[in-house]
DNA sequence: GAAAGTAGTTTCCTTTAAGAAACTATCTAA
DNA sequence: TTAGATAGTTTCTTAAAGGAAACTACTTTC
């Protein structure tokens, strides 16, 4: 819990106390950095968003793109983002089926955020190169 | 690898190349974004960067505010921050030692990629609330 | 001299994430 | 009829992350 230090007229301190205002103003932050980051952390997902964002992909196209990934993680994630509305499975009735994924139009909102990311660790990479 | 698809004057497709243009913009965006993610994945740096961008904690308090943290992850987790000169530990030679973290001016720019990522995450709460 | 506060470290343990390999089921082309 | 491609699932195993509790070492206060 933050404190916030009370001061009296003459500025002196007289009084800590815990800051609730700032305390429930930092605490819904950080439930939205959490559910964000529920959704882009782990090895994979912001890589599989990321080849997306290129156009639909099949899977085993994925699995090619997204490299070193594996066949069970791959099914995994996409699913996670599947049941977070961010990406959209098609399936076509060919012989063999083919499925298709594609970035619903919710996901390509992340891109922003995605590029942000991207941003700033493309600075710290200079930052500790130049060290 | 993503894959770019040549066209001849009719627009009809006459052929399919690993799309190495694409794939090395994207592999050096993959690679930023690994960079940043090093920093800010795990359960609790992003919650000590908050809690430290309401200004300077001693050990103790960010103990406190950083709710569920354990004091070796915190030690950890701070000692990871101080490498990447994003915080910066202040020791004073009070008796009992005092110990003062706060944000280095670098670690402030992060402050702007987590708004970016709280903001999102705000939304994404809306809207599986409101389903 | 015991308790409590400072800032951690150490040890042991559990949970979660991730990967490798084999397997399912269906279909096509040689 | 056998090899190869589609899109996965299952099982087994390892590696990494995280947590609880005890412990260090020093000092002040009761």
């Amino acid at each position: 819990m933050p404190i916030r230090v009370i001061y009296d007229a003459m500025n002196k301190k007289i009084a800590e106390v815990p800051d609730h205002r700032d305390h429930a103003q930092c605490s819904q932050h950080m439930t939205a950095v959490h559910d964000a980051m529920d959704i882009l952390s782990g090895k994979w997902k912001i890589m599989i968003i990321g080849s997306l964002s290129f156009g639909k992909k099949r899977f085993m196209e994925l699995l090619r793109d997204v490299t070193g990934i594996g066949a069970k993680m791959l099914s995994k994630e996409l699913k996670d983002l599947e049941d977070n509305d961010l990406v959209k499975r098609t399936v076509y009735d060919t012989k063999p089926v083919t499925v298709e994924y594609e970035l619903t139009e919710y996901g390509g909102t992340l891109q922003e955020v995605i590029g942000s990311i991207a941003q700033w660790g493309a600075e710290h990479r200079k930052r500790i190169f130049n060290k």
